[in-house]
DNA sequence: CGTTAGCACTCGATAGCGTTGAGTGCTAAT
DNA sequence: ATTAGCACTCAACGCTATCGAGTGCTAACG
């Protein structure tokens, strides 16, 4: 579809546009050593490219920058994957090489290895629910009437909430519900957490009726919320140098959706596994419609634990972070790959 | 050491400029139905309010704003209550009165409604850490060599570590370990329990050297973390509307700010009880100089537990904020009693 | 003597205008 | 097919004039 040298026209402007952030004229590629045509077979060219819709022009007289399907053909079929050289791979795995024995950890330092790597910004979202099941589940008593529950996954996540008794049971009965559910409902995936709870241990906790309820309660507060603690983030100010950020009203939109967690839940959610490139309007959040997702699933045993991304602009590094998401997201796989033996 | 007319004219102009963040000039003034004198007397006093150092103009020819000093004065003497109608306070009581059964969760409802009623930027501080103490501590094994160390307070937070046990140890040591640190250390004060650990409870694990060093250690980490988890913010991007932030680069020092948590905690520790404001460069962080930070701390039977805080501009509702401020303390400090029964 | 009307003055903001220069598209020559 | 040449376009920049909100000062007034 695409000539050689168009490709290699095409290349060169986005390639010269990601790092200047200005439209690209004809002499100033033709003036590259790598190139050995004048500016006005350039520009045939580029008038050629620009009727295909790879690029675009802001203004007549102004040079041409690259459209949203130039980007895609980019990233699709040009871009030379940022050669993380060794001492960067080095740098990745020496953040990680210290005592991360907690997972939350892990992802939170993964974010923020990202952001600064990059300075774009980068979100990161923990193993799914599916993965993860029931540890233990425990009360500790605080008060007469006022106890903690806490529940352990087998991924070393813990979640708590604090619970105030009803007036007409006593912290005995309470724990003895909670031990028969912890005999029963120990290493039960939690999405499948509730539907047991009702089959299964329904009956058995009949009599204790009105805790039964109050602790089912508590178990589905704690698993609606545990979103919020799945998702980090860091760097999300890094946006702010960028020059397609100079405008306020864009950056507040940015960052108040970047604010919405379930929102962002849903963004990542159900991405194919591997890497995504998601450029510009191709993002289905209005917000983001001047930004590229790149996205990485990470994997263990074929089995897709979680996500990690970065969110800059369009005229963003791809290469580069294309490289870069590759094997931080291997990394991540091997490191979290203990928790599930 | 101000007349009845320049304090009167002084509390005009502060009130025009907080709500039009423009420069007050004499006519507008005048005109105002409560003033009674022409332009010519109220420009000799704002020039007299100038000498003295409540004024400032931006430039010759342009109306006055108030200066740092001028703010100052009209906190300390002029302002009027924001009177919080009934209506007001009922709303803030009943985004409380749902089933808040969890510290953390009205800290950060506490955060979120002074930022939206406010549209300004909240900060809030969970309880100090002296006034908490251990409540439980336990392990729970995930693997053979891998555990969930929890901690709970007496305020029903928790805290957890995932550890992973050193070869030559077994479960059941380490188990018998927490045991005794759990027979010896409950009840006492967090900021105690270092020092406890070392005299009383050192000579009992003697004989479990290598375990004792490794809970310690891991009991250290989670204290020292606690810090991130006790600063909640709300409406960090409510900054962004105010037209004294339309300056990118003004925004990005200003979130980078918010963002270090060791930071924030500096600036709201040590804080004397009561309602407190940093007006402009009062603040010692030169980032917000700009800005004015209103805090309260709120308190149980006169023992401070943590602090509130609102971050706007110097230009900024004094009344309304300070009377939210107030009403609000002292509602966390009825709700969070019950902790402290 | 405090207050006020009048007036010249200041200065940021805004609009209009010519200049500059990077970049284009087209044509004709190679 | 490529390229040199040239007329054309248009944002950006700087300059100037104008406008008007607001001031400071002086003199008049009750």
């Amino acid at each position: 579809m695409l000539t050689d040298r168009q490709r290699m026209i095409l290349n060169v402007i986005i390639d010269d546009y990601i790092r200047s952030a200005e439209p690209i004229g004809s002499r100033s590629i033709s003036k590259r050593s790598d190139v050995s045509f004048s500016p006005a077979t350039i520009r045939n060219e580029m008038a050629d490219l620009e009727e295909l819709g790879f690029l675009e022009q802001p203004h007549t007289s102004a040079g041409r920058i690259p459209s949203i399907k130039g980007y895609r053909y980019y990233v699709d079929h040009l871009v030379k994957l940022g050669e993380v050289n060794e001492q960067e791979k080095q740098l990745v795995r020496s953040y990680f090489t210290e005592k991360m024995n907690q997972m939350e950890q892990i992802i939170q330092h993964a974010a923020m290895i990202l952001s600064n790597m990059t300075n774009y910004t980068s979100i990161v979202l923990g193993p799914e629910t599916f993965t993860t099941s029931l540890k233990h589940f425990q009360l500790v008593p605080l008060s007469q009437d006022t106890a903690v529950a806490i529940i352990v996954t087998n991924t070393g996540h813990v979640e708590n909430r604090t619970i105030s008794l009803p007036e007409d049971m006593t912290m005995e009965e309470m724990q003895q519900a909670v031990n028969i559910l912890n005999a029963k409902l120990v290493g039960v995936p939690l999405v499948r957490l509730k539907s047991k709870l009702h089959s299964e241990v329904g009956q058995e906790l009949g009599r204790y009726a009105d805790q039964f309820e109050r602790l089912l309660g508590i178990l589905d507060q704690t698993l609606e919320s545990e979103g919020d603690h799945r998702v980090f983030m860091s760097g999300t100010t890094n946006m702010l140098t960028q020059p397609e950020f100079k405008d306020v009203d864009k950056v507040k939109t940015l960052l108040d959706l970047l604010e919405e967690t379930p929102t962002i839940m849903q963004m990542f959610n159900a991405l194919p596994s591997g890497i995504q490139v998601r450029i510009g309007t191709e993002n289905t959040h209005e917000a983001i419609n001047t930004c590229s997702l790149i996205t990485a699933t990470y994997s263990v045993e074929g089995k897709s634990l979680g996500t990690i991304g970065i969110l800059g602009p369009t005229r963003m590094d791809y290469g580069k972070v294309i490289g870069l998401l590759d094997i931080l997201s291997k990394d991540m796989a091997v490191l979290l790959g203990r928790w599930y033996k």
